[in-house]
DNA sequence: ATGAATGGATGCGATAACGGCATTGGACCT
DNA sequence: AGGTCCAATGCCGTTATCGCATCCATTCAT
């Protein structure tokens, strides 16, 4: 069963012609009186009287116009369907990302392309960046905004550093100071993350490669708690550049052999699969984004910015 | 858009294969290599995401799976539907009859019908004999009881004679008489029927050939009405033979030089058209009925019966 | 009644669509 | 590295489809 011959049926149909629907459909009448015939032949079934004077359906072509009818349309609108996919006008966009990304950065950008492309579903998914790179690998998200691993095979785009950050205590040793090498933390009752934040991992890298054994009083998945543990003067807190702080909060940037410890969030995705323009769009939205701002971005880090270059590698 | 390339994206999207959907559906998995080329190109989308081992659906393709689902799923329906009404299976056949071979004869048919058949819905048409035919030339019905004019070029089958029956009042002269010629009611008061009614049609004909003008006492739509006043004494009613009457009920035969006074009702329908089976059924189920009983027999048309042939003429 | 006009059917040849076979090329596994 | 799996592609025969011209039946007008 062929789609064109249900097409010219339901022209024939709509018109009680051959000749009126083959002009119609901008092509000669004999096409049509075949592919009705080859129809009526399939089907097993009269679907028109010939009188001398044009056609009449017949009750069993009245029963199954209305069918071939749906069917045109269906098709129709699958096609409509797929040119608006295909100009990103509308569809579906599944972005991954961290709790701590969405809020500072995903967000914000999220609002923007909103406006811009209104008709574009978003579909946010928060879990650890391990599980986001699985997802991006799965296909079960277009796009993730992690800090990715050196050797990964994804594309990316660079978007902003992020480093660890040190809240200490009022009136602490270290209080007045700007940046905090790793080792300086060797002794210090310590507040620290959880193992599935990115923070943690660069500080538990750090502390193995500076052959030190952190001294922690506590292990929260709560960098606000921390914070507040630290200005109560329990410990010194480790928590990412890229959350909001009270402005006059005293912090200072953790650094390992006299570089600063951290990454660069990058939006990812795979470049195997099919890269919709929709993606492209929102990284693209992201990037001019995080030139203008990114969340930490007063915390000393305009070298790492600087430095890196932003491209679109594979 | 082709049905094909249609089915080749589904099966593929199913078995997440293409060579698994290619033996699936007996082609090689060129083909549906190609198909699914030419289906991407045409979208201007790209279904599936190619890996060195398989491929998978993309997002967009995802989106397009059940709509694609959808449409094959139609088509198929409306294949199975167009076999059903094919095979007589199911469908709608409209017949039309008038009030009288309604209620006398085609409702018992009907019964038989509706049993033998039970997934064909019927539509009845109660209407006159001249707007039947125009139903019938129109392809409103499929099917119609009439008794036709001679010069008809419809097709159809001689079913069973109806003829006009005179009801005499208890005590009239003619009461003993089994048959009446026309010129014996030359004087009589009449009981008739309405224009509209065969019966009165063939008497008014047989009057003009006789050159009578008949005494018209009542002209009424109620055949059973005529026969209650014949049967006080009010005049002679005309009715047609199809009547269902008292047992002891005293009638007799209309003739008009010596002939009985009558025709043949027959089911009648447009060879040009297409004439399913449906139809053909129902008018075999009708001219068995008839040969065992029809209404009116009782009424001396033994004669009639026999001598007029059945045929399938057009 | 007869010829023109209308509208669908059909024979024929050109062409596009399609499928199969064999082969290539990339990814993955051993 | 070699083998395997799987999709892509070049080549070629087959089928589907189309347009043109023509035919045929019916209808309409003169």
């Amino acid at each position: 069963m062929n789609l064109r011959s249900i097409r010219y049926f339901v022209a024939v149909a709509e018109g009680l012609s051959y000749s009126r629907a083959a002009e119609q459909l901008n092509i000669s009448q004999s096409a049509i009186s075949r592919q009705i015939q080859i129809l009526e032949d399939e089907l097993g079934i009269k679907l028109f009287d010939r009188f001398g004077r044009g056609v009449q359906l017949t009750a069993t072509g009245e029963e199954l116009l209305a069918e071939s009818k749906a069917i045109v349309n269906k098709v129709s609108a699958l096609h409509e369907h797929a040119r608006e996919l295909a100009g990103g006008i509308r569809g579906v966009l599944r972005i991954g990302t961290t709790p701590q990304t969405l809020e500072s950065f995903v967000a914000k950008v999220l609002n923007q392309y909103r406006q811009k492309y209104p008709n574009i579903a978003v579909t946010l998914i928060e879990d650890g960046s391990a599980n986001l790179i699985s997802k991006i690998e799965a296909g079960d998200v277009d796009l993730a905004f992690v800090a990715l691993p050196r050797n990964s095979h994804f594309a990316k785009r660079e978007l902003f550093p992020f480093g660890a950050l040190a809240v200490l205590p009022p009136g602490h040793a270290l209080a007045t100071r700007r940046t905090i090498e790793i080792d300086e933390l060797a002794n210090q009752p310590l507040l620290l993350l959880r193992h599935s934040f990115m923070t943690r991992k660069l500080f538990d890298g750090a502390c193995a490669l500076s052959y030190i054994t952190p001294k922690i009083l506590v292990e929260s998945s709560s960098p606000h708690g921390l914070v507040s543990l630290a200005n109560e003067g329990h410990g010194i807190a480790i928590i990412p550049s890229t959350m909001r702080l009270r402005p006059n909060q005293h912090t200072a940037a953790l650094h390992y052999e006299g570089r600063q410890l951290g990454l660069w969030i990058s939006a990812i995705w795979d470049n195997r699969r099919n890269v919709r323009s929709l993606t492209t769009d929102f990284v693209n939205l992201a990037h001019d984004f995080a030139r203008i701002s990114y969340p930490g971005q007063n915390f000393h880090f305009k070298e790492m910015f600087d430095s890196a270059s932003s491209s679109m590698a594979s």
